[in-house]
DNA sequence: TATTTTATCGAAAACGTTTTCGATTTGACC
DNA sequence: GGTCAAATCGAAAACGTTTTCGATAAAATA
């Protein structure tokens, strides 16, 4: 099937390629009888339009590029249906990219984008992402971006989080009003501003519920989608700790499945002889035995405001109106199951 | 930051836009002196080649699409997954759909992408797709497509699949083998081919080791990743059968934990008074309890042979060579876990 | 010196749109 | 019949590349 172009309607009626172009764009300087005949004939043919010589011409490409550390968590899947949702929407495509929690890697994707020439950009950061260069080409090359769930603070544009600090203030206190006392931390890497944050907000609410922080109850997970490092955190807190600890915030909820695992398999019960608090309410969480507390991140609502704001701001640009940076903090439930 | 192009460069150099071009590409008439100059002014002023410009002019864009019904499964990420780490290997972009198990909407994608002018597609239909006239449009259009997991087998393109039937086969099998007598079947919709082919594999298994087969132990699953569904069936079946029945092939994971949280609900032991068997390998079957026995699906690996026989089709398109429609069926393995 | 080869360059067409602006035609009005 | 306004159209430039092919100059050959 030959892919049929305005020259050769215009051919066929005998008139010019712009009045063909015109016609179907419904301009007023085309009359009815001409906009009849090259609609129909348009149709047959089953002309569409080349988005590449449109692009070019337009200078856009009616198109965004998402880059999130990876979709096989159940958070990001939901972000990426979200962004999804609102695309289709506005008639746009969304192009994905894995930054694998890598951030050369991540760099080298920004710059792919650019060149792709994206209307708009929409990025959660890698673990591993502490210079932020890449990010600042890409508001110097004028292109839209939000930051989402992972972002860095410094950096001058639109963002979507959750208030990581204190939904783990949150998830801790509900802990020791529960009667818990001596209760452990499952960190995630030292860098990644939500890991820092949900650690805050541990350390806070003990603070304020008069309870001491003990920096050898927190142990640190490299990675915190590999429930194996929750499996093994959990193994040297028996043997650091012994039975003296009564609870374990985690930094997600596949490190606490990994400690549940642990437990199950040395028959410690949860939550007789520990309990534990996850944190993004993955879909499994609801499922397994115990049931796992947690915090409901809602990654769907952040793909579709981040996705939202993005459009909006392309909006903006073509219409030269100035952009104000926002930020936007998503509620938090606290989700309550067996496992506390 | 200004976007630069061959005619800065060139007005800068004293030379045309022609000569800037080939220095770029590293034509051989152009002397070493100014493939210098080019090079280290394009350097200097971050010149990169506008892509709608390049596209137009090579009838390319370096993008693949992708549709598949969702990413919230543990094996569509995977696949995802697959199919992004092919593509950056070959440099080239994937713009990712979600037809939501929805016929009219993946049709709608399939003009969106065509339009979009992407070099090739991957698609694995939604349940609800029985005609196939958009798949042959593509086809007509001459832009490579490759099916994968639930396909079309009357449509005429490359597939890559495993083999439903025999895994089917193989896991009930394995339940007869291990004592199992009357086995009951959760299966999917009427219409998807794999749907068709896991139940096809159950029966095969039950008639070649002398099992009557008995079509009200098989019950439908609307949606088979919907654990309700599960838990629902779980609640029919007893109610149909009491305790006759000592275990379930489910068509999907999913609803095996759906099946797995009822029995939990209700006090009924697995696998002592009811054996479970799911498909396809979710992660959280491996740390749910009792681990759920399932079929290891290779989503990782189906996306990256999907996307290498796409891209080797796309290189064969350019070179003129004739793509001969291939399928490749990918192994599959038992799991055993606790659950049978 | 005349001729041929080689090295280096650039004009121009092409990819397929969109949009500006000027040209032509038609009809209305006096 | 002459003037003016409105309606309808198209030429051409522009978006930024890539590539063909012809032109020129320098070097080699006779």
């Amino acid at each position: 099937m030959k892919t049929v172009t305005l020259k050769e309607i215009a051919e066929k009626l005998n008139i010019s390629v712009t009045t063909v172009s015109k016609a179907l764009k419904n301009y007023p300087d085309v009359s009815k009888k001409t906009k009849q005949r090259v609609l129909e004939l348009a149709e047959k043919l089953n002309y569409v339009p080349n988005s590449f010589a449109v692009s070019l011409r337009m200078q856009q490409s009616k198109t965004i590029g998402v880059i999130v550390p990876a979709t096989v968590h159940h958070f990001f899947s939901n972000v990426i249906k979200g962004i999804l949702k609102e695309a289709e929407k506005k008639d746009y495509l969304v192009i994905l990219l894995h930054s694998n929690e890598n951030y050369e890697l991540e760099k080298k994707q920004v710059d792919l984008l650019i060149s792709k020439g994206v209307d708009g950009i929409l990025i959660s950061l890698s673990n591993k992402t502490s210079n932020f260069d890449h990010l600042k080409k890409i508001i110097n090359h004028d292109v839209p971006l939000i930051l989402f769930d992972k972002i860095a603070k410094a950096v001058n544009c639109s963002k979507v989080i959750i208030d990581d600090r204190k939904a783990a203030y949150d998830a801790v206190s509900f802990l020791i009003k529960k009667g818990y006392k001596r209760i452990a931390h499952f960190r995630g890497d030292l860098n990644p501003q939500n890991s820092i944050d949900r650690f805050l907000g541990y350390k806070q609410a003990l603070l304020d519920h008069n309870i001491d922080f003990d920096a050898s109850l927190v142990y640190i997970c490299n990675n915190n989608s590999d429930f194996q490092d929750g499996y093994n955190n959990a193994e040297k807190l028996l043997k650091d700790h012994g039975d003296s600890v009564d609870a374990i915030f985690t930094i997600t909820d596949v490190i606490a499945i990994g400690v549940i695992k642990y437990f199950t398999d040395h028959n410690i019960k949860i939550p007789q002889d520990i309990a534990l608090f996850g944190f993004s309410n993955w879909f499994m969480s609801s499922v397994i035995s115990p049931g796992l507390s947690t915090v409901e991140q809602h990654g769907y609502e952040m793909g579709e405001k981040s996705a939202h704001l993005l459009f909006n701001e392309i909006d903006c640009k073509h219409e030269n109106r100035l952009i104000e940076p926002q930020t936007i903090v998503l509620p938090t439930q606290l989700i309550i199951r067996e496992s506390c």
